[in-house]
DNA sequence: GTTAAAATGCAAGTGCTTATCATGAGCAAT
DNA sequence: ATTGCTCATGATAAGCACTTGCATTTTAAC
């Protein structure tokens, strides 16, 4: 099946498996996640070529790359979202807030460009709730 | 002059130094360019001093941290409000858009604790449109 | 001034990510 | 199916952005 028709990047087995491991997940795992999660399938993969390809398929808008405290996150879903972030994990959940398209449309001044916004929520997941004190790291 | 009232932080040299060179600036910088900025005017201070007290400066509340795309800014306005990143140069700036004290008040899901939201615009500032084709790290 | 606790500077260490480069695999034309 | 060009991968080194350990100051309280 020729899923990178649009682009001109090769459908190589470790671009299949990582696509599909990452779409597999709605927590938005981190390069090294999906890394052992390949190797705990017995695929065999390397970290480099992870993160290579979860920069490219970004680069060609087949899934989105999160920014934030501690490192990159990954997301399949590329439609426009909403995020909270747990500050005792890591963890990232998709929010149900309707996205606020006429905040695309904000003038931040003279001269500035806006392409983009996110609205980001922190505070605890309910993972980490039920963790005794919680200073977790498990998501 | 005693700034540092309410906290058991002991009020250096260096701290006061690296916070007046904060407040000086409204671009977010982060810790290696006041760093710079402190050896440019002569001032000697070490680079993991800059980073421990900054980090403890926000621990007490003076100054607010900032994550996202490369390395961590500072803002030494603790009040409530949002931001515009520059996905060219990087420089974050302030936007005067108001705050909105609902959206800390939304329901993430069952078992979610929200404690703060932010939104970030992404773009182009004035000073990188300006600038050629501009890819550049000035700021 | 003495003194105990805390901060600093230096250098080494860590975590995340990208670069290098020899080898292997995808793809299109034979 | 084979060839050949080009791009992708794996292994590992290097790079960046911090963080930490520790001996040496400094601070701030007596
Ligand atoms: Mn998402
Ligand atoms: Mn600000
Ligand atoms: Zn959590
Ligand atoms: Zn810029």
């Amino acid at each position: 099946m020729q899923v990178l028709i649009m682009s001109n990047l090769r459908w190589t087995r470790q671009r299949k498996l990582i696509l599909d491991a990452l779409k597999e997940r709605t927590d938005h795992p981190t390069a090294e996640q999906l890394y052992h999660e390949l190797r705990a399938r017995g695929q065999s993969v390397s970290l480099a070529t992870v993160y290579r390809t979860l920069r490219a398929l970004a680069r060609e808008g087949l899934l989105r790359e999160l920014h934030g405290h501690g490192p990159d996150r990954f997301d399949p879903d590329t439609s426009p979202h909403y995020h909270f972030r747990c500050r005792s994990c890591g963890r990232v959940y998709d929010v149900a807030v309707p996205y606020r398209t006429d905040l695309d449309q904000v003038q931040v001044g003279p001269g500035f460009v806006v392409t983009s916004h996110e609205i980001t929520w922190e505070g605890i997941c309910p993972a980490c709730r039920g963790e005794g004190s919680g200073h977790g790291k498990s998501g």
